[in-house]
DNA sequence: GACGTAGTATGGTCAGACCACACTTCGAAA
DNA sequence: TTTCGAAGTGTGGTCTGACCATACTACGTC
């Protein structure tokens, strides 16, 4: 019966670059340094590093690319959402999380978005155009399915990021992408999704003209029925 | 210039093991293959086999070991806290997410679970027992800091957990190890605790009565108060 | 039958190699 | 002198093969 949870070899380099990290050593664009100066820094070897390296990567703390240059190797990046989705996305498909719990949580963060006062006024405005842009694109009859996905996931998250957090933002982008390929699954046919994006487009433009009008309370209730309708045709 | 994102070996194994967990073929408590079969299996090396199975485990879907036997090499668990606890964990580290968006959130959940009618009544009954009994160990002096830092925690993601969301409780669960640290480091010396602690004692006692009495409203409200004093007080 | 030991398969770590890539440098051509 | 292309250099990505500690299994001994 062993207790020791068995110290990990790239723990070494995961909390050190997570100190830099706190301490403002290592900030937002820099470099990570290679792979085998951090293995003969830490003494071990390059193979353990490439785990917390790979781990800073999926969790969306880093971006790595080959070559050499300014742009090269690990850069610290933040993108928050890419390590949450992972993880809300996995654990769907494990059956630690069912889809009810998805929309329930979706539900409760973009009416509470919506009901925020914007933290930055000029950027809601701006939020308003850009979003009104994506009406528009999403009213063109030839737009795939996948397309029609992605821009009305960045319609829902670009309204939610006017009330200015970042947590709320990133697990709102997670909640939608773990669940995407299971909506676009249940809904196989053209012939009923036909009908289901007209009344999509319909619900898009009242709950933009809502928030374009300051109703925010009218604007939460239209979302969560928006999003209680929608749900409720995937089965 | 290079326009593909150049496809990850360990993304192969990646993909089919979600598709087993999505279809079922895996299920909690069943054991992968070894590493080196499954590197046989996809034909690529056991290094990138490694690389999906480390990322598995950090996201909290598996659980490794070494040894042999049936509790031995990569077993399916699905602990969703332990994958999100990382990420925010990380991004609070690299400035991506900062305290006042997590108090935000914490907020925003734990309130909403306190006005949620419990999903099973049987167990919101077990947790106010449970509760109680975490609120007695909070009173004995003798208690080191960082113990009663983990029952607080538990305490509130307890009381949370009677809503029935696991993705609401994961995020709590989340929220709150992200900054444990941070908190702990604020708060350095004894004297200035001491205090902090009897008004922590007497808030919790004053939300395990709203709850045990179903007042959900007043339980929310002192949950709000309760989260937002004691982060007035880590400055 | 009980008990201890050898066997076996596991993940963890390491070393060393080669590749594709992207930038850098520098010399040759204009 | 300027331009441009080829060689050089360092990066992460991948693979191979090896050794270790561990934990269970099976077997042989008592």
């Amino acid at each position: 019966m062993s207790v020791n949870p068995a110290p990990r070899a790239y723990q070494v380099v995961l909390t050190a670059i997570e100190n830099d990290l706190r301490s403002g050593v290592l900030t937002l664009g820099d470099q990570l340094p290679g792979e085998r100066a951090l293995a003969e820094q830490h003494g071990i070897s390059r193979a353990s590093v490439r785990d917390a390296i790979r781990i800073l990567d999926v969790m969306g703390i880093v971006r790595t690319s080959t070559g050499s240059g300014p742009n090269s190797g690990a850069v610290i990046i933040s993108e928050p959402s890419a390590g949450i989705s992972q993880a809300l996305r996995l654990h769907v498909a494990a059956k630690g999380i069912n889809v009810r719990e998805i929309v329930e949580s979706r539900i409760l963060l973009e009416t509470w978005a919506a009901q925020m006062h914007p933290r930055d006024t000029v950027y809601a405005q701006q939020v308003l155009d850009r979003t009104a842009v994506l009406i528009m694109r999403m009213d063109d009859p030839q737009l795939s399915r996948d397309e029609f996905h992605r821009i009305d996931a960045e319609f829902h998250v670009l309204l939610a990021s006017t009330a200015g957090n970042a947590v709320v933002e990133s697990m709102m982008e997670s909640l939608r992408n773990s669940i995407s390929d299971y909506v676009a699954a249940s809904i196989p046919d053209d012939e009923s999704w036909q009908p289901i994006v007209r009344t999509l487009r319909r619900q898009h433009k009242a709950i933009h003209h809502a928030f374009a009008t300051d109703q925010r309370e009218r604007a939460a209730q239209l979302l969560e029925e928006h999003i209680n309708w929608f749900y409720s045709q995937t089965r």
